[in-house]
DNA sequence: TCTGGGGTCCTGGTACTG
DNA sequence: TCTGCAGTACCAGGACCC
C-alpha cells in the first residue's frame, strides 16, 4: 500500500505486452484495510469510509470514494474529517487484517513457494518456476487477481517486471484494480520518465535535497555521476539511486526476513509532564515488548527508547545489557534508567516508546545465565502471565502498578490519561 | 494545521580494544 | 609504559517504508 502517488503515460501497443524476463510480481490490496472493513458493512460500498481511530491519531486507509476528497493514509484525522465531513468513520480492526492477510498469503503460495512478503498487504512473487504449470507471468499476475477477488472479496493490483524495484512501481501504476507489465526491455525508457520522487528510498527530503541540486526526472540522476550522488547523499543512497535509475537491482525475492527489533510505543491522548505517569506508560511498553517477543520465542540484548516532546522533537537512548533478555522487568528497568538520565524537568511529552534490539532466538541464547535467582522468579511469572494470557486473553493479568485505582480491572489498552 | 505505530537502514561520532 | 593507529562496537539521529 505505497503512500506516493504519482502518475506516468503508459504506452499501451496492440497485442498482449512481452513479459519475457519478467519473473517477479509485486502483488498490492487496494485499500486493503478498508476494503477488509467494508466485508463486514456491505452497506457501505460505493460510499467515503474512512479508517482510522480517534483523538491524535491518523488516517489508516480509505475507501476510493474518500479519496477523491483528498483524503489519503497517515493524514490527520482531524484534517480528514475536515476534507470529508460526510464519510463514515470506522476503528480498524487489526485482528481482522491479519486473518485476511495470512489467508492471502497462502493463497499466494499455491502459485510460488518464492514468497516475500512486504506488509500485511503486500508481496513479491518470483513465478519462474510456475512458468510452465500455469503460463507465463503476466497470465499468472490475472490468475492470483482472480482468485483473490473469488476466495477474499477484496481487489488487487499486480505489477509485473524484471526487478522488484519495479514491479512494484508497475503494481503501483496499476492502481486500483489494475495489471501492468514493464516488458524487460523497456525498463529504462519506463524509469526515465518518472519523478525522482518515484524511486524506492526518496521520500520529502531527499526529493527536495535532489529538487535543490536540478535533478527532478529520474532520467536526470541515471545521467548525473555517481560520485555526485553519493557526495550529496552519502555512499550507499548514492549509490543504490543510481543503480535503480538504470533499472539496476538484483535483490532476489527472500522468503525469510529475521527480525531486528520489536517494540511499543503510544501518543499520550494529550501532552504528559509527570515523571510518574511516564515510568508507568513505560512499565505498559516494556510489558507489551516482552510479551510479544516471547511469543516469537526471541529475546534481544539492547534496550532502546524513544521520547518524543510537544514540539515533535524526537530522542532515543539505548543500552546493551550483559546478555539477551525477554523479561519484563528487566526491559522496564532499563527503560526508566535511560528515561531518568535524560533529568527532564516537567518537560511536557507526547510520546514514548520502549523497544527492544539485537534480537537471538531465545532457544540459542544463554538467557538463563545471565539471571540471578531473583530474575529467573520474574521469567517463570512472564511465563505465567503469558499462560493466562493466552487462556483468558490479552490483558488479563498485569502489574498492580497498571491497574485502575478503582480496582475494576477494565482497561482497553489506551494509556490511561484521558 | 497537524503530524500513529510498526519497523529497517544508514551515517557520523565516540569509546573501546589490540 | 606511553602513544598512535585501525578495526569494531555502540549510540544517537535522521530518513524512509507500509
Amino acid at each position: 500500500m505505497s503512500r506516493r502517488q504519482f502518475s506516468v503515460p503508459v504506452r499501451s501497443e496492440p497485442g498482449p505486452p512481452d513479459d519475457t524476463g519478467c519473473p517477479i510480481l509485486h502483488v498490492d490490496m487496494d485499500a486493503f484495510y478498508a476494503s477488509a472493513s467494508l466485508l463486514s458493512r456491505p452497506d457501505l460500498r460505493g460510499q467515503p469510509v474512512i479508517i482510522g481511530g480517534s483523538g491524535r491519531s491518523v488516517v489508516l486507509s480509505a475507501t476510493y470514494e474518500a479519496r477523491a476528497f483528498g483524503v489519503t493514509s497517515a493524514m490527520p484525522m482531524s484534517q480528514a474529517r475536515r476534507l470529508c465531513p460526510h464519510a463514515v468513520v470506522i476503528p480498524p480492526d487489526h485482528r481482522r487484517y491479519a486473518a485476511i492477510s495470512d489467508a492471502i498469503m497462502a493463497t499466494f503460495a499455491t502459485f510460488t513457494d518464492q514468497v516475500e512478503p512486504l506488509s500485511l498487504d503486500e508481496a513479491f512473487l518470483d513465478v519462474s518456476g510456475a512458468v510452465r504449470r500455469l503460463g507465463p507471468p503476466a497470465q499468472i499476475g490475472q490468475i492470483v487477481r482472480d482468485t483473490i477477488a473469488d476466495e477474499q472479496g477484496i481487489t488487487c493490483s499486480v505489477g509485473v517486471a524484471a526487478t522488484k524495484f519495479v514491479a512494484k512501481l508497475a503494481s503501483g501504476l496499476a492502481k486500483p484494480d489494475g495489471l501492468l507489465v514493464v516488458p524487460h526491455d523497456e525498463t529504462v525508457v519506463f524509469l526515465h520518465q518518472l519523478p525522482v520522487g518515484a524511486i524506492w528510498g526518496v521520500g520529502e527530503r531527499t526529493e527536495e535535497h535532489l529538487h535543490r541540486l536540478g535533478l527532478r526526472a529520474v532520467a536526470d540522476l541515471a545521467h548525473t555521476p555517481v560520485e555526485t550522488l553519493q557526495r550529496a547523499l552519502g555512499d550507499a543512497a548514492g549509490r543504490t539511486l543510481h543503480d535503480l535509475a538504470w533499472g539496476r537491482d538484483p535483490r532476489p525475492v527472500e522468503r525469510q526476513r529475521e527480525e531486528k527489533s520489536i517494540g511499543a510505543d503510544e501518543t499520550f491522548s494529550y501532552d504528559v509532564d509527570d515523571p510518574a505517569v511516564v515510568h508507568r506508560e513505560l512499565l505498559r511498553l516494556s510489558d507489551r515488548t516482552a510479551a510479544r517477543a516471547r511469543s516469537a520465542g526471541m529475546s534481544g540484548r539492547t534496550v532502546s527508547i524513544k521520547v518524543r516532546f510537544a514540539d515533535f522533537t524526537t530522542v532515543t537512548r539505548a543500552k546493551t545489557l550483559r546478555g539477551h533478555t525477554d523479561v519484563s522487568r528487566e526491559i522496564h528497568a532499563t527503560a526508566v534508567e535511560l528515561f531518568d538520565r535524560l533529568g527532564l524537568q516537567r518537560v511536557r511529552i507526547r510520546l514514548v516508546g520502549v523497544r527492544l534490539e539485537g534480537l537471538a532466538p531465545s532457544s540459542g541464547t544463554p538467557i538463563q545465565a545471565t539471571l540471578d535467582e531473583r530474575d529467573r522468579g520474574w521469567r517463570e511469572a512472564d511465563r505465567a502471565v503469558d499462560r493466562a494470557s493466552a487462556r483468558f486473553g490479552a490483558g488479563s493479568v498485569r502489574p498492580a502498578s497498571l491497574m485502575p485505582e478503582d480496582g475494576s480491572g477494565s482497561q482497553d489498552g489506551q494509556p490511561d490519561l484521558s
